[in-house]
DNA sequence: GCCAACGTTGGC
DNA sequence: GCCAACGTTGGC
C-alpha cells in the first residue's frame, strides 16, 4: 500500500464538499501536469491511503484522510469545452489526462495546518513542504503517513 | 497583489 | 535540442 497527498482547491472541491457526495467519493478532475498524471496511472491502487490538502485558500493544510478509490481512468473534463480543464489537444482515441475516484474516511478537525506541518521536525522531508514545491499530487513515505495518520482509525 | 519557483511552449 | 518567454501555482 502507497500513501499519497492530493491537493484541492477548497473553493472548487473541499473535503466538506467530497463528504457531501454519494459513498463520501469525489473524482479529480483538472489534474493537467504528467508527472502528477502518472503517479495515478502507474503507482496509485484503490486502496492506497490519501491525505486530502487543502491549497490556495486562508487556511492551507491537510483536512481529512481518504483513499484511492478507482483505478485511473479518462478525465472526461478535457472534452468539456465548457469546462476550465478542457484540453483541445486532446483526443477522445488517446486521452492525455486521468482521474482516481477519491474516497474521504474521515474529517481532520482539527486540521493539521501548514504551518504545524512546519513545526514537526519528522514532517519536515515531505515533499509538500519544500520549497518551490506545485505538484498537486506527491507521494507520501510510510513514517510521514504513520505521523499524521497513525493514531486515528482509519490508518 | 506580490513574487519565487517551476512547467510548457515555440522560435531557431 | 536549446533556451527565452510566458503562464501557472501557491504561500504570504
Amino acid at each position: 500500500m502507497n500513501y499519497w497527498l492530493m491537493k484541492s482547491e477548497p473553493e472548487e472541491v473541499s473535503v466538506d464538499d467530497a463528504l457531501a457526495a454519494p459513498q463520501a467519493t469525489v473524482p479529480w478532475t483538472g489534474v493537467r501536469n504528467y508527472q502528477a498524471r502518472n503517479f495515478m496511472r502507474d503507482g496509485m491502487r484503490v486502496g492506497d491511503g490519501v491525505l486530502f490538502y487543502h491549497s490556495s485558500c486562508a487556511e492551507p493544510g491537510v483536512v481529512g484522510i481518504a483513499r484511492v478509490a478507482s483505478a485511473s481512468r479518462t478525465d472526461p473534463t478535457q472534452f468539456d469545452r465548457q469546462s476550465p480543464y478542457f484540453d483541445a489537444a486532446s483526443k477522445p482515441d488517446a486521452p492525455r489526462w486521468l482521474l482516481v475516484d477519491v474516497q474521504v474516511l474521515r474529517k481532520l478537525d482539527p486540521p493539521l495546518l501548514l504551518p504545524q506541518m512546519r513545526d514537526r521536525p519528522e514532517l519536515a522531508e515531505m515533499r509538500v513542504l519544500q520549497k518551490g514545491n506545485r505538484l498537486s499530487i506527491t507521494p507520501v513515505d510510510a513514517a510521514h503517513w504513520a505521523a499524521i495518520a497513525g493514531s486515528l482509525e482509519v490508518a
